[in-house]
DNA sequence: CAACTTTTGGCAACCGCTTGCCGCAACGAT
DNA sequence: ATCGTTGCGGCAAGCGGTTGCCAAAAGTTG
């Protein structure tokens, strides 16, 4: 910018050029050279409006010839507040978090927030000893499918900041993702095709919401007339896709709605195998609609749902309260729209068993 | 839902958001409890051998009533160390970064180090930015495909601890997958099931990889008289399968090597909507083996790669350049290996054109 | 038992930045 | 002119640890 601003007397520092290059530049460093204290600095770069306009301009110039970037750390100390945000998922490896993350990532950069990602390992005991560790280092939480009791989470919550993807909690601010309405869409699907006989294949029995799946399945199937049988609790990876699908089949179900992708994929796999035609002989929904789901074979109807969008929204609801706005409450809840996404995974139920 | 709302209970609560009734102790209060100095604390904690064992154990028994943690922040300032280091991704989207990203987090957290992801975005600017922001607030970096020119790359290694992954140089420390390699023993296959005119579908043009898979490609392929096409730069992207599958039909292609699973996958799904058959018609070998590849349709013939090993790998050689062990010098190169995994996308080639 | 070495624990100076409080100067109103 | 106000910048006290240096205590040795 050409700004015509002689400013005369200005205590220029000639002999304070660049400091030791080894060292990094320090608030000092750049209060030297722009000839005013450190403080004058720190509140130039973090409340531009308490410092007169000439003043800040000079120490903008001063911090850019420096390359001076402020350390995190230090400033963490003093104001008590690290700018970064813990996510913590049950499973880095399934995808379904892989997008929780991308979410969150996203909107946190956004914010000026660093993410601390952590693999709880479908623990309560990790996530709880992460919650733990660390509160020092995250002004608060994200926890994703959390699998802590729910008196634990009582508990935490009120030590720190934190909100819950898919885990209803009074005592905490949550996003949950809808999909126990779809899976009335998705009965209804499997009802018009003329499906009697269907299974709901159960994940981790510590998963909130395959207990809120599972209920709504159970209800609304019971209301429809239809046989309704459970199998599991199987772990949410394709692998256990195998015992799954064996088990389904013995239920003599013509249709099975899955916990997850991951889960219904892995059944596909095994199905094929036992060379048990998809959506011929048997049918299958998944839920997610993660990645894959679509080039699968077949391709996977699912309950489709906003997860990045889900990671997204979490993190603005602990945001805004970690820096709450005077006249405006926080969200407590998010509740994340989803539909069914048909595929070529279910059809007709097959004439005869 | 049953909304409720923080109640802010004194209007001078300022900075915390949160109800903070017990401050978290310090190491003071440890201290304190202990009847001992801030310093012998410090020291019981990170050196255990330069305190007496009795003292110690009184130490660390105040430290758990307590429930004491040290702030990492306080730590890292006084020690200059933050026990974090940043993974840099050009694009947290990608299932292949997912599986870096797994194996730096698994490696880390093993290390007791914390991971701070970023996505660059494919985005040489965001990817110097952070490092640049970045480098008070980590120890080191992992650079996943490096989008940086070699220059920038120097000049970057001279400033802070670095490795690379799938980016040669010869100023850091780099683990590379060694897809190349594994690109003649997928040329061996399709020769050996009689293609003789082949398609390279190449990736980003910035990307390292990319440039060495067509090489070998070229070089080998023309060593073995093949035809050899080159198609691209397409993001990679299922998304951009299309035209690439578009574009390799045209080139008269029976045979495809491509950048990634990625593009693999998307061109697996325009094939089949336009009817052409994979592999009676064109074959089709992929890179990387990601998540999906093996139940994608058909399966993917494709070069595995050790990716989350590649991942982990970095890890402990940033780790060991970090905390030198005097004897030994760290390692500059590790090259991971790879071999050609045969699933059905691959076939004899067609009789005629 | 004195002289000396080795442990062991305390003191205090930082690390880099934020922030409450204070003082000074310029400005507006009486 | 006088007396607030207000705007702006400096001083200095931390924030929670780490660490170099030193002295007291304990252990060795002749």
């Amino acid at each position: 910018m050409a700004t015509v601003t002689p400013e005369p007397g200005a205590k220029k520092v000639p002999a304070a050029g660049h400091p030791n290059p080894e060292r990094m530049p320090t608030i000092r460093d750049v209060a030297l050279l722009a000839g005013v204290a450190t403080s004058t600095v720190s509140r130039a770069l973090s409340k531009p409006e308490r410092v007169n306009r000439h003043t800040r301009e000079r120490i903008e110039a001063a911090a850019a010839e420096l390359n001076y970037v402020p350390s995190s750390q230090a400033q963490g100390l003093s104001s008590g507040r690290t700018k970064a945000v813990a996510v913590l998922v049950p499973d880095i490896t399934n995808p379904f978090y892989f997008d929780i993350i991308r979410g969150t990532q996203h909107q946190l950069k956004a914010a000026g927030y660093t993410q601390l990602l952590v693999d709880t390992e479908e623990s309560s005991e990790m996530e709880l000893d992460a919650l733990h560790k660390m509160r020092r280092s995250a002004d608060g939480f994200i926890l994703a499918a959390s699998r802590l009791t729910d008196a634990q989470l009582v508990e935490v919550s009120g030590t720190q900041p934190l909100v819950t993807i898919n885990r209803a909690s009074t005592s905490t601010p949550t996003v949950v993702i809808d999909t126990p309405s779809a899976i009335i869409q998705a009965l209804e699907h499997l009802a018009s095709l003329g499906h009697q006989r269907i299974c709901y294949v159960s994940g981790p029995p510590t998963s909130w919401s395959n207990r809120a799946r599972w209920k709504v399945f159970e209800e609304e199937s019971t209301k429809r007339g239809m046989e309704t049988h459970h199998i599991g609790p199987f772990t949410p990876k394709t692998t256990s896709g195998a015992a799954a699908a064996d088990a389904a089949v013995r239920t003599g179900a013509t249709a099975c709605i899955v916990f997850n992708d991951l889960l219904a994929i892995g059944m596909l796999q095994r199905l094929r195998e036992r060379g048990i035609r998809v959506p011929e002989d048997i049918s299958i929904i998944g839920s997610d609609d993660i990645f894959g789901a679509d080039f699968c074979n077949p391709p996977l109807t699912t309950i489709a749902s906003p997860i990045e969008q889900a990671g997204r929204v979490a993190v603005s609801m602990l945001l805004s309260q970690l820096n709450p706005i005077p006249g405006r409450a926080s969200r407590q809840l998010a509740v994340m729209p989803t539909h069914l996404t048909i595929r070529a995974s279910t059809g007709p139920a097959p004439a005869h068993t």
